[in-house]
DNA sequence: TCCTTATATTCGAACATACGAATATAAGGA
DNA sequence: TCCTTATATTCGTATGTTCGAATATAAGGA
């Protein structure tokens, strides 16, 4: 396994390690979507939704397909979909870890506040 | 699709995006082996070794058993190197923009010196 | 042409990650 | 006990990521 392949599989799992892009994702996995109907689905700022779109992009993760003054974004391969099928099926599987995790992700974000 | 599982996933992904992580994955793959193996397989300093493992336990991706004054670690859940398997056919399936991928990520690192 | 809508890019601040050097801990062995 | 081997943790620095605010671009419509 050359080191290319691994700095390969560490760029696009980068790529997929923030929840409004999973969450771009799985919007796409039904079909495509214009970038407004992301922002209007996810209620998140336009500029925000742009950037992840962008990160997206450069990983060549979507393609997109411009039509009027709308931007329709599609997921390229849907063997990034059965990527995220499998880890859903991982979260179920390991279904106390994956709690203890998601708690100790809640708990960092208020550690601010002692 | 609950937000809390996609925080998991991207936080998942998160652990997996360096390829030192992978590289210790795929050799934990065919069996256990103590920090130490890992150390000399990979040829990298102990210290970030032992800090990338501490990632991996972390999210829970590997399990680890003292032995004597070893510690030997092991990839916990099978499904995980499922994932990996399938990101390299996704590699395999998207060859042209995966070699376009890499070229850029070896761009990147020599811009400094243009 | 001017205006509006839709999307992208740039910028700076806050925060997170990666690395090696140094240090700490833990388990045997002499 | 002291020494050695194996592993983990802490610290400082460099680099990367995320966000909103502001700005830019691009395509119609009036």
């Amino acid at each position: 396994m050359p080191d290319s392949l691994r700095r390969f599989k560490a760029d696009i799992f980068q790529a997929l390690a923030h929840p409004t892009r999973i969450a771009i994702i799985d919007l796409l996995a039904t079909g495509e979507l214009s970038a407004g109907d992301l922002m209007e689905r996810l209620g998140m700022e336009q500029a925000n939704i742009s950037q992840h779109l962008a990160i997206l992009r450069a990983k060549k993760l979507v393609t997109n397909r411009k039509s009027a003054n709308k931007v329709f974004y599609s997921v390229k391969d849907p063997l990034i979909i059965e990527v995220l099928a499998i880890m859903r099926k991982y979260f179920q599987n390991n279904l106390k870890e994956s709690h203890e995790l998601l708690h100790e992700l809640d708990s960092a974000h208020s550690e601010v506040t002692p």
